[in-house]
RNA sequence: GGUGCUAUCGUCUAGUGGCCUAGGACAACGGCCUCUCACGCCGUAAACCCCGGUUCGAGUCCGGGUAGCACUACCA
C-alpha cells in the first residue's frame, strides 16, 4: 500500500540508545547493522540519545557509547557524534535537538494532539494504587476492559480533572487502545506479524513527574520528525511493534511509516537466554567494547578494545552474529560489509555469543597488521612488564618489531605477546621443569661446554650473517652462518642435533619453546648468548 | 499464566521442493612440517526437534506437538 512510497523514500535509520550504562555488544551489532543498511544505500545514520528516563542516567554513557561506535569506524551522520580527532560531542542536522530531554516542548504538542483526538487520556492512578489493582486483579492490564475502574479522565467530570490538574496532581497520559483489532507488521526480517490489540495495555506515553514523555511516544514522534525510513532494533520489541504502528495511525502518520526490522538476539554462550554484563564475567570475555567504570555504581567493566581486540577484528566477528554474506566468505572489510549486507539475510533465530570465534578473528587480523604496528601497540604492555623487572637489555622499536615479527602468528592478541617475547628482555631466571626432564640430558653440561667453546670462535660479525634462500615456489627458508659452524660439530661427534639444540635452547629461553633459535642469537648476540649459556650450567643440575 | 518469535553439526551458519550420500567456518580430534613450543597445511568425527499432511519427490511448504527465547513497568 504504502511500499512505492517508501521505495522511493531517502533511506534514514538510526541508532538509539539510552544512557543508561555501557553500550552492551548486542547494541554494537546493532548499530553496526544499521550503520551497513544506511551506507549500502546511500542514506544517513543517525544517532539519537533516548533518555527519557531521568532516573537511569549513567554520567559519561554518552559520551562511551559515542566513542566506542568511533572507535569502531561505525560513522553517525546526523545527530550526536564525536567531533573528528576529538572527544567533544557535537550535533549535526536539522532534525535537532538529538537529546530526548532536549525536546520537551515538541512532546507536549504531540500529547496534547492525542488528548485532543481522544487517542488518549489522562489518568491519576498512583503508583500505590496500581499495585494494589495487580494484586487484587490477576494478570491485571490498565485497557479496556478494566480502564472504567480507575481514576482517569474517562471516568471523571471534566471539572475533576480540572481540578486536580490545577491542585497540581501528578499524572500520566495513557493511550487509548481499541480493542479487539488485529495489528499487521510487515518486518522485513520475518514477514507478516500479526498482533491482536487486546494484548496491549493503555500505555503510558507521558509523565508529569519528570515532564518527560515514555520511549514509545518519544520514539514514535523523533522518528517520525526525523523521516526515519527503517527502523532496524533488536527482538525484544517485536511485541511492541504494534502498539507503534496504533500511535502512527494515531498520529495520521501511517503513509510514511517506516519499515520494521527486528534483528535476533545474542544469547549466553553457554545455557540459554540473554547474553548479559554477567556471563562477561563468569565466562572471562567483555560484553562491552570499551572499558568503562560507572560513576554511578563504582562498578568498572572490561573492554574489547582494553583486552587486546582489534576494532575490524570485533567488526568481523559481529557482523557474522546473525547475518552472513552471499558465499562462503568469512573475513570481511567494512567497505565488504557494505557491499554484501541484506536484510534478508539477517537470520531469524537467536545466536549464541562464540567467544572462541572472536579470538580467531582477532588473530587473523592481527596477522594482517605490520610490525612495526604491532610494535607500537605493544610499547604500554613491555614497558608495564619490564618496570618490575631486572632489565638485561632495552630494545629500540625497530628490534621490538623485529621480534614481533618472529612471534605474532602465535598469538591472538597483542597483550600475549609478552608471554612469546619476554626471554628476549630478561635473561631466564629459572628452567622449566618439564623441558628440563625432557629435554636436559646428562651429556647436556658437557655438549653445552663445548658449544660455549665452539662459539667463542664465532667473530662478531659472522654471528649475525645469514642469507635467503629460495627453497620453493615462494618459499624462502633463511640460512644462518651458525648452523655451517654447529651443525659439521654436531655430526662429526655424533651427539645428535634434537639434544643439543634443546639443551641450548633451554639455557637461552628458559624452556623449550620459542622462534628458531638462530633467530634468538642473531637478537640477543653473541655475548649475551654466552652469558646466558654459562650462567645455565652453574644453574643447572 | 497470556501473547509473540524461533528451531540444520558442540557453536556461528549455507540451504528459498529435485544440484543434499546436507556445504563452509570456529572449537575438538588425528597426521604432516620440525632443534622446541606454536603457527601453518592436510585429514577425521560431528546436525536437518518430534508427529502427521501436501507432493512423483520435503531440511526446504502446511498443520499439530515439544522446546527455547522475548515481551507482559509511570525501563529502554
Amino acid at each position: 500500500m504504502n511500499n512505492n512510497k517508501n521505495m522511493e523514500r531517502r533511506v534514514r535509520v538510526r541508532f538509539a540508545p539510552s544512557p543508561t550504562g555501557a553500550l552492551h555488544i548486542g547494541g554494537v551489532r546493532t548499530a553496526l547493522y544499521n550503520y551497513l543498511f544506511a551506507r549500502q544505500h546511500g542514506g544517513d545514520m543517525l544517532l539519537r540519545i533516548e533518555d527519557t528516563d531521568s532516573t537511569r542516567f549513567v554520567p559519561g554513557a554518552e559520551e562511551y557509547i559515542l566513542e566506542a561506535l568511533d572507535w569502531l569506524g561505525i560513522g553517525i551522520d546526523e545527530g550526536l557524534r564525536l567531533k573528528k580527532g576529538t572527544k567533544e560531542i557535537e550535533a549535526v542536522g536539522s532534525h535537532g535537538p538529538y537529546r530526548q530531554s532536549e525536546r520537551r516542548e515538541i512532546y507536549h504538542q504531540y500529547v496534547k494532539q492525542l488528548l485532543d483526538s481522544g487517542h488518549a487520556y489522562i489518568a491519576f492512578d498512583t503508583p500505590e494504587e496500581l499495585d494494589a489493582k495487580r494484586a487484587e486483579i490477576p494478570n491485571f492490564q490498565y485497557d479496556a476492559r478494566t480502564r472504567m475502574q480507575m481514576r482517569n479522565s474517562l471516568t471523571m467530570s471534566a471539572d475533576e480533572v480540572q481540578a486536580l490538574l490545577d491542585k497540581g496532581e501528578k499524572y500520566v497520559v495513557r493511550f487509548k487502545v481499541e480493542p479487539d483489532e488485529d495489528v499487521h507488521i510487515h518486518d522485513l526480517i520475518r514477514g507478516e506479524v500479526v498482533i491482536n490489540s487486546n494484548i496491549l495495555d493503555d500505555k503510558v506515553l507521558y509523565k508529569s513527574a519528570d515532564d518527560l514523555p515514555t520511549y514509545h511516544l518519544a520514539n514514535i514522534v523523533d522518528d517520525h520528525l526525523m523521516e526515519i525510513s527503517h527502523v532496524i532494533r533488536g527482538e525484544e520489541w517485536l511485541p511492541s511493534a504494534p502498539l507503534h504502528v496504533l500511535l502512527y495511525r494515531a498520529f495520521g502518520w501511517e503513509d510514511t511509516m517506516p519499515q520494521f526490522a527486528h534483528l535476533p538476539l545474542l544469547l549466553k554462550p553457554d545455557g540459554n537466554g540473554k547474553l548479559s554484563k554477567r556471563d562477561g564475567d563468569r565466562l572471562g570475555f567483555p560484553v562491552f567494547p570499551l572499558e568503562f567504570h560507572n560513576q554511578k555504581d563504582g562498578t568498572v567493566s572490561s573492554g574489547y578494545r582494553e583486552s587486546g581486540y582489534l576494532p575490524e577484528a570485533v567488526i568481523n566477528f559481529l557482523a557474522l552474529l546473525g547475518w552472513h554474506g552471499s558465499g562462503d566468505q568469512e573475513m570481511y572489510t567494512m567497505d565488504e560489509l557494505i557491499k554484501d549486507f541484506s536484510l534478508d539475510r539477517v537470520s531469524k533465530s537467536g545466536a549464541k555469543f562464540d567467544y572462541e570465534k572472536g579470538k580467531w578473528f582477532n588473530h587473523q587480523y592481527l596477522q594482517l597488521r605490520s610490525n612495526e604496528e604491532l610494535a607500537e601497540m605493544f610499547m604500554p604492555v613491555l614497558e608495564e612488564k619490564l618496570r618490575n623487572n631486572e632489565i638485561t637489555s632495552l630494545r629500540n622499536n625497530e628490534e621490538i618489531a623485529k621480534i614481533i615479527g618472529l612471534v605474532k602468528d602465535r598469538v591472538n592478541f597483542v597483550p600475549e605477546l609478552w608471554e612469546q617475547v619476554n626471554f628476549f628482555f630478561v635473561a631466564p631466571t629459572e628452567y622449566d621443569e618439564k623441558s628440563l626432564k625432557k629435554r636436559w640430558k646428562e651429556d647436556s653440561p658437557k655438549h653445552m661446554q663445548e658449544l660455549l667453546a665452539l662459539l667463542e670462535t664465532v667473530s662478531e660479525e659472522d654471528w649475525h650473517k645469514n642469507e635467503e634462500i629460495e627453497k620453493c615456489e615462494n618459499e624462502k627458508i633463511v640460512h644462518w652462518h651458525l648452523d655451517d659452524v654447529v651443525m659439521p660439530w654436531i655430526e662429526s661427534k655424533e651427539y645428535g642435533v634434537g639434544i643439543v639444540m634443546n639443551a641450548f635452547r633451554i639455557c637461552l629461553v628458559g624452556a623449550a619453546r620459542g622462534p628458531h633459535i638462530w633467530n634468538i642469537t642473531d637478537i640477543l648476540g653473541k655475548e649475551e648468548t654466552l652469558r646466558r649459556v654459562r650462567t645455565a650450567l652453574t644453574r643447572i643440575c
